[in-house]
DNA sequence: GTGAAAGCGCTAACAT
DNA sequence: ATGTTAGCGCTTTCAC
């Protein structure tokens, strides 16, 4: 059983691809194909089971109908849930997503934007690591649409979606500040992006609104927890007066809290703990971790939605659009001692 | 700037785009092209940037350089790091990666196959729902590879890669036994599929060599958590003699904790834990959870070798491979009375 | 050693 | 209203 092409349907019906190709493209009124035709040539292309090769379709139009999804690790949980939730509403208007995982590694990112314009991707949706703001600029001034989410890169011309880190960071802080600890410790990931210094800042204006020291354990990244945990247990053993520590991201709570868990801390009588992102990890804990929700669902739609209208409407005047999203404090009684 | 093609190559160089062709896919050597002019070629391209177009070549040769990975859900922790696992791989070895979720839905699956066989997808990686063995084994023949994980479907002749999930759930059964527990029950997703019938066999064959009765509780999946954790409350009311549970998935596991929680029913007084799938959640619960853990990344390596030896070596004679790993007990403390 | 030319399957401008 | 035909950018056969 051969595959078929829009020459056998045509040849098969005698008549010219021209036609099926109008008729497939819902092009058939437009040119006045008459009703009987079309409904024999359709009848035929199921009966069949043609469906047309989208690479030649690609090839002619130049569209691939594929969105580049670049994340920093797909098997974060909070990254495979916007994954998940951006599919969803990518298909269902016509969208396959091809992704990968950048390991917030410049170099890698730039090399993989390659390989997507290679393939025509469409579009583009990004968590980006630093130093790609030109290759995002180029992009975008070939007229490709390109959404930053999570983070952005200040210099790239380009549309992003994040929340608005600083004010949760500042509204955390200010709420421990509230229950009366006064050495709080912020740990996080050492990155110059845009969301770790805006919830670096939100935790440091906290403390100085209240006249507090800062303590900032700014982690490198490692694929190897373990390597992670033992640099947190080091800090937490060189500051034994905290009473109640911020982590800067899902991983870094995680890793915090297997940290404090062979260090015999415990919640909250050591240390009181808030983590930016929820998880069920979070929830089971005991106590249960306060945990800063982002509205992962808000997010992945609004993405999508910006992109699909740069894709709908390529010609409409650029301007780039910032959406700052809120998020919750989800108190939980990781904080009563 | 415009996007240069390998005819623009030629042309600045005065030779034909054959030639250039050869260069490009390493046959110049083949083709007796000197030197020099090799590599005034290669200086050149390197200088404009200039990349083949993928769909061109995708249309030409057939082959498209795109792996289609379809698991249940790409949220799932479990394959999401699969997918993070296989990228890295793919990658290496010159293929992207198109996703989609099948929500374990036969009929959005198999269009999901229709679709990815219009982009003339490579070769496939699937945790295939049931009643697909039809396409499958039509990809098959049509000489597209298509390798299973997690579970397989009988009647598909094709690779696939899983865990020994009976002999894995009779272990963790006998373990509960020999720590005591009389009254153990098997929490799992309602599903004929392979995986969790072998869970349930085991279970039940562990059971019945101890004379010992079954309660057995299938969840309908939902994608509402709430919905499937109130499922398992109401077993657990309805059940106030059992004394061990055994979960059959993580997300069994994750939602099953989230009940007894809400019941007030403690680990391990009340109830002793083990669950199917080891994760961060199940670590830091207290007390710790002990897991049924799957080898993941030899599951990842085993699942792309076996489709990498396929794309390779396509005309090899077909015997469809099997590979079961063994999974690990983490015994934690969730046991102890 | 290199080049001309056909053709992969489709779209769309241009006939008719 | 429908057909003819020229590409999209590449690979590959065949000719020189």
């Amino acid at each position: 059983m051969k595959k078929l092409s829009i020459v056998d349907i045509a040849n098969h019906l005698n008549i010219s691809k021209t036609t099926v190709s109008f008729i497939l493209n819902g092009r058939a009124q437009e040119k006045r194909i008459s009703e009987e035709l079309v409904e024999r040539v359709q009848k035929f292309i199921k009966e069949v089971g043609y469906r047309p090769n989208e690479t030649a379709r690609g090839l002619r139009t130049g569209k691939s109908n594929i969105i580049g999804l670049m994340v920093e690790s797909i098997s974060d949980p909070f990254f495979a849930t916007i994954a998940r939730l951006i599919e969803n509403k990518a298909y269902k208007n016509g969208y396959k997503i091809i992704y990968c995982s950048t390991d917030n590694d410049t170099q890698k990112t730039k090399d993989l934007i390659q390989v997507f314009r290679e393939r025509s991707v469409d579009g583009y949706i990004i968590s980006p690591p630093e130093g790609v703001d030109e290759e995002i600029n180029e992009l975008v001034k070939s007229g490709i649409p390109v959404v930053m989410f999570d983070r952005h890169l200040p210099k790239a011309k380009a549309d992003y979606v994040e929340i608005d880190n600083e004010y949760s960071a500042f509204n955390a802080t200010g709420h421990l500040i509230g229950k009366g600890y006064r050495n709080i410790a912020f740990v996080t990931f050492s990155s110059a992006q845009t969301q770790m210094q805006g919830r670096l800042k939100g935790y440091k204006a906290a403390l100085k609104g209240s006249g507090l020291k800062a303590y900032v354990m700014e982690i490198d990244y490692n694929p190897d927890d373990a390597k992670m945990i033992s640099a947190i247990k080091d800090f937490f053993s060189r500051h034994k007066n905290l009473d109640a520590v911020l982590f800067g991201a899902i991983q870094a709570g995680v890793c915090g809290l297997k940290a404090m868990k062979e260090l015999d801390l415990h919640v909250p009588s050591n240390l009181a703990v808030i983590s930016f992102d929820d998880h069920d990890v979070f929830e089971l804990f005991s106590p249960p971790i306060t945990a800063i929700e982002q509205p992962i669902e808000e997010i992945a739609e609004n993405v999508i939605d910006v992109l699909l209208q740069r894709l709908n409407f390529p010609d409409r005047e650029f301007k780039a659009k910032s959406i700052v999203l809120k998020t919750k404090l989800k108190i939980r009684s990781s904080l009563d001692k």
